[in-house]
DNA sequence: GCTCGGTCAGTGGTCTGACCACTTGACCAT
DNA sequence: ATGGTCAAGTGGTCAGACCACTGACCGAGC
């Protein structure tokens, strides 16, 4: 017998899941107001506080402009949105998008390396310790997904020896997006499983203290994964 | 006679903006749970629908967790928290943190290349043209805040031009925790002022396509500002 | 002695209805 | 044309109540 969860979301974030596919997918235009919150009360058939939390959660992501006295507008997402916003919109109605995924393909390509080099510089041989920690953890792992997991951990690792806040922040929202496709994009990258002699050398340029060899590691690192995502992303989009 | 606006800051944000820095500043150590709603409520003075307002925000941040009958946890904030949080942490009670700040200006200088090399590919004359336009404008601008304003109006028609929504995000986070702070520094920035030849460079390269050069153009733009403010943020943090 | 299943206090989730504070626009007096 | 007044509609806040859930406790049963 094989059960799965019960998913019971509350009615604030039914709400607030509702309102940012609206604003997202354009059906509310940039400068719409919205209805107000006793008149989508009324149409939700919930009342005003549930409507209420759902609306500075959506406003707190910068979708929408709250104005005591003058009513709810939305804004325009791709100006005022904050990268928090990306893993709802890597996967929304249990879709994952081809166009975001190559995009964060593409960023994960341009700062991946950056932070390996910082890392080189101020991580030491401590860091290096934990990262080769993890590869010879990685060498037990049969399973894909805990593979990539894994993978993830290790940059997580590196990230924190970068010893920079904007970048830890940066890999948090990008692994907070990335982390739940995993699965779904596990038999891509199936070839890679395993594949973990770019990961020593990045991590003995740590050890090093060797920042332009570590950058070109980390390239070695990303470039595999990131070809065939970009890849899979591509057959998605389909013949354009 | 100058007059500022008159800030009125509600209930609930006044809590959220509590609730934040004690997180942050480790006053509510990780894993410790908050007080109840009800507790909150009571003890701030105020009602309970204004504490989970507030709450509900903290959550949306990644500062907490809230689950439903077991109470609300603080999380490790550099661990869950999204680029979102960027602004809260750069300056917190009128303060600048110079710490953030030069983490800032590291991963703009590593992030800002990379646009300039996605802009070349994917831009094209027009996009040119809409820079070379606002560097013509900077010619005309005086006030240094103005100016500033201006070079940040350049980087975010050029982040259009990469075409790649996550950069998009990233530079929103960025620009909206740097673009308060630009009165604060612009005595630091004033030698910088009226440079114009970098963005002139840089645009031309955009115009050819040509990737390399743009990547190099935009590090000739970035690094004067860059390095100036590392040296002003260096020399806040005092010798240690 | 151990596990299982209730029980219950405390927590977050939701609702109702009321009032306050603010913005907006129309209208009016100056 | 300017500024004052007013009413309608909006978001902000409050109080109190009830529902749904978690977690710890505890006794019955093996």
């Amino acid at each position: 017998m094989a059960l799965r969860p019960i998913s019971r979301r509350s009615v604030a974030d039914q709400v607030f899941e509702q309102l940012l596919d609206d604003v997202v997918d354009g059906e509310l235009p940039v400068g719409e107001p919205l209805p107000s919150e006793r008149r989508l009360a009324e149409v939700l058939g919930i009342s005003r506080p549930a409507v209420r939390e759902a609306l500075q959660r959506i406003a707190q992501t910068g979708l929408v402009e709250v104005r005591h006295g003058g009513g709810t507008t939305v804004r325009d997402y791709r100006r005022s949105a904050g990268l928090d916003l990306l893993p709802r919109l890597l996967v929304r109605g249990g879709q994952l998008n081809a166009a975001i995924g190559r995009s964060i393909i593409e960023a994960r390509a341009e700062i991946g390396p950056g932070i390996a080099a910082l890392a080189a510089e101020r991580g030491g041989p401590g860091l290096a310790d934990s990262l080769e920690a993890i590869v010879t953890r990685l060498e037990t792992t049969t399973d894909p997904v805990a593979w990539q997991v894994g993978a993830l951990d290790y940059w997580d690792v590196l990230v924190d020896g970068a010893d920079s806040l904007v970048f830890r922040l940066m890999f948090n929202s990008l692994r907070s997006a990335y982390e739940p496709v995993v699965p779904a994009l596990v038999s891509i990258l199936a070839d890679e499983v395993g594949r973990l002699e770019p990961y020593r050398l990045l991590a003995a340029a740590i050890r090093a203290g060797d920042a332009p060899t570590a950058r070109a590691a980390a390239v070695h690192v990303l470039t595999p994964t990131g070809d065939a995502l970009l890849a899979a992303f591509a057959a998605m989009d389909g013949p354009r």
